[in-house]
DNA sequence: TTAGGGTTAG
């Protein structure tokens, strides 16, 4: 039979519609056009207009034919329609319905069609039991699946190996793998399907004992057995183990490659990743994803880009995993140009806008400072999460946004969307930001009575910021030492943080000494404390703490700030001098100083930590990390386009004075993202309204 | 039967 390319068959005449068995005949070529092409959908809408002008439906044989084409081209809701207008299906029917629901993940669908055959009395076959166990199965219903086996034993398929295979894949994943082996040990003619069913059943249900020793029984092995082992030795974190049952197999395919490129990944072992994707005979798409993924779980961002550059002169397509891997590093880097780049590489490769893909969108967008766009992603996603719903809360709360956030919220658990630990921790930011402490006592009450969920250190780390925010230091750090777990460093730093902005320095004299006890080697309890001695004048404590952190060979973690030009994101680090235009950028912010004097800057010399004379101070100053990114800004961008910088920390009070007067003298608005929330400044204020 | 994905306190 030929087979034509869905797009070059014409629709049947009219003459050819007449007859049912030349009509029938089409269908049955389009049936084995569509297990080769999916893509057929348009067609077949054809087909269903016609056949139901022409009556046609009224032939089992043609609806079922239709109907199955649908399914295997995964139209479900169309299949559907096919199928209710059928006035008694048959098996056959519900068959293919249950297939198709099942292969396009819609499991409940297809436990729910199969209660309506059930209602109905229509009989399964050995057809029907497997594709249903699936479904049991990846739904975890045991309920389901225990009516399944009795009807199975009853109906006499339980002497078919496959059904018996869907009964251990289905007690397994049900986490109970002794059912699984009760009715392995019944099978008389076990093949290695069979077999490797039950040694991934133990390693579903963390037996790795029991499934090492079953694959050392099996008395054949084909590549998928070895590939189980392998990941299950990954999984475990054994990737010694994993690597010698790779190097002992006997062949191997894509998926024995990439189980253990994902056991290096997930140990982090970045270097033996590439090295093992380095010499890889063939990659496919999942090769691919997994490395970039690898890159960018241990914050190696650049890499992770720089991989995925070098996937687009390949072959391989990237797919909504790869979009998914590679948007959190644009994220991360603030390279809102590049993330918009990777959005219409989505729109024009036409990858799946599925509700990871959205999520990683509204996150990127939010991070990039470009809330709109976030807001729009967010709006126009079809499937929405708790995933979804919490990113679109953080990402509103991190620009200052508590009463859309607050929206957002409001609107998932009206629709039934569960809120979880991490939307909680959106919400209580987002009071925090804004100063809303009463709001952010219901939330945090709200979270243990209405939702079940008990409270953990990163929650108690926002009701600490946000009471102490307030200026409600004393209620702060009573909480603190009523925790029920003991509080995470963190924790106290964020008291101590907002001591700095209450000045008071007694607190945080206490709070830090605390801290640095705790924390020997972390250099930002010292400069914190030391910021604090600066800005009350207290010079000589400044200077003692500075000799403790020297004697201690704690190392001051470099300012550095990110701004992306023309796809490309350039770093910067305090009194840098790396860049090839750095004598401009030198030269314009001198210039740029000593107008912005004329404007009302004073530089903030308290932020200053070193210990230098006045004018030394200044200069530290006016060279920290995000005054040369913004200088290179103003340089090499458009007139009236806003500024973005990225700074791995806390923006200091001179530099956030100097962002403000530079964006209303030079008519700029600056989006500054610290390592802690988005500073929109314009026509000189900033969107926190100085409390951050 | 076997490989890859999203949100989190300073």
């Amino acid at each position: 039979m030929a087979c034509l390319s869905p797009s070059m068959v014409s629709l049947p005449q009219p003459h050819s519609l007449e007859d049912p068995n030349s009509f029938q005949k089409l269908i049955e070529d389009w049936l084995f056009c569509s297990l080769k092409s999916p893509k057929t959908l348009p067609q077949l809408k054809s087909f269903h207009a016609q056949t139901i002008k022409t009556g046609l439906m009224a032939n089992d044989l043609v609806s079922g034919q239709l109907l199955l084409c649908c399914s295997l081209s995964y139209s479900m809701h169309y299949a559907r329609q096919i199928f209710d207008a059928i006035p008694r299906p048959k098996l056959f029917f519900y068959n293919a319905m249950i297939k198709g629901y099942s292969e396009t993940g819609a499991h409940h669908e297809a436990l729910r069609l199969y209660s309506i055959m059930r209602a109905r009395s229509v009989p399964c076959d050995s057809f029907t039991f497997p594709v249903v166990l699936r479904s049991a199965s990846t739904l975890a219903r045991i309920d389901v699946g225990e009516e399944l086996h009795g009807l199975v034993t009853k109906t006499g398929f339980d002497s078919k190996v496959i059904v018996q295979t869907a009964l251990i894949d289905m007690y397994c994943a049900c986490g109970l793998s002794d059912c699984g082996r009760l009715v392995f040990d019944r099978i008389r003619d076990r093949d290695v399907i069979c077999w490797n069913t039950m040694v991934a059943g133990y390693v579903k249900c963390g037996n790795f004992s029991s499934a090492s020793q079953l694959f050392d029984l099996m008395p054949k092995k084909n590549i998928s057995s070895w590939n189980t082992l392998i990941d299950m030795y990954c999984k475990c974190g054994n990737i010694d183990r994993a690597r010698r049952l790779f190097d002992e197999m006997p062949e191997r395919d894509f998926i024995s490659w990439n189980a253990l490129l994902s056991g290096y990944a997930k140990v982090g072992q970045c270097e033996a990743a590439r090295k093992l994707f380095d010499e890889m005979p063939q990659r496919n798409v999942v090769s691919w994803n997994v490395v970039i993924t690898c890159y960018v779980h241990n914050r190696r961002f650049a890499e992770a880009l720089e991989l995925f550059r070098m996937m687009q002169v390949t072959d391989i397509k990237p797919n909504e995993v790869t979009v998914v891997a590679v948007l959190p590093a644009c994220a991360h880097l603030g390279a809102l140009d590049l993330g918009q780049w990777v959005n219409t590489f989505i729109h024009r490769h036409q990858i799946k806008m599925d509700v990871y893909v959205n999520t990683a969108l509204i996150d990127m967008y939010g991070k990039c400072g470009a809330l709109e766009d976030a807001q729009r992603v967010f709006d126009e996603a079809i499937k929405k999460d708790t995933f979804l719903c919490s990113t679109m809360i953080e990402v509103l709360a991190m620009h200052g946004k508590a009463e859309a956030a607050f929206r957002v919220f409001t609107y998932m658990t009206s629709i039934g969307i569960k809120p979880n630990d991490v939307t909680f921790v959106g919400l209580l930011k987002a009071c925090s930001h804004a100063g809303l402490v009463d709001i952010g006592r219901k939330y945090f009450e709200m979270m243990t009575a209405e939702f079940g969920l008990m409270p953990k250190m990163e929650h108690f780390g926002c009701m600490v910021d946000l009471l102490s925010r307030a200026g409600l230091l004393e209620e702060a750090h009573e909480l603190v030492k009523s925790m029920p777990i003991e509080p995470h460093p963190i924790v106290w730093a964020t008291l101590l943080s907002s001591c700095r902005i209450h000045h008071n320095v007694k607190l945080a004299e206490e709070v830090a000494l605390q801290l640095i006890e705790l924390e020997p080697q972390s250099c930002e309890n010292y400069v914190l404390l030391s910021n604090i001695y600066s800005q009350a004048g207290r010079w000589h404590e400044a200077a003692k703490l500075r000799k403790k952190m020297k004697e201690r060979g704690v190392i001051k973690k470099p300012g550095c700030s990110s701004i992306e030009v023309n796809n490309d994101v350039y770093e910067f680090f305090a009194g840098d001098r790396d860049h090839p235009r750095c004598k401009e950028i030198y030269e314009m912010l001198n210039q740029m100083a000593s107008r912005l004097k004329t404007e009302g800057y004073v530089p903030q010399l308290s932020s200053a930590l070193h210990d230098v004379d006045l004018d030394g101070k200044e200069q530290t100053l006016m060279y920290h990390s995000e005054k040369l990114a913004v200088a290179f800004g103003l340089l090499s961008t458009q007139h009236g386009t806003p500024i973005r910088i990225v700074k791995n920390l806390r923006v200091c009070d001179d530099c956030h004075l100097f962002m403000k007067i530079v964006s209303k003298y030079y008519k700029r608005p600056i989006i500054a993202r610290d390592c802690n929330r988005f500073h929109h400044f314009s026509d000189g204020s900033c969107s926190c309204s100085d409390y951050w």
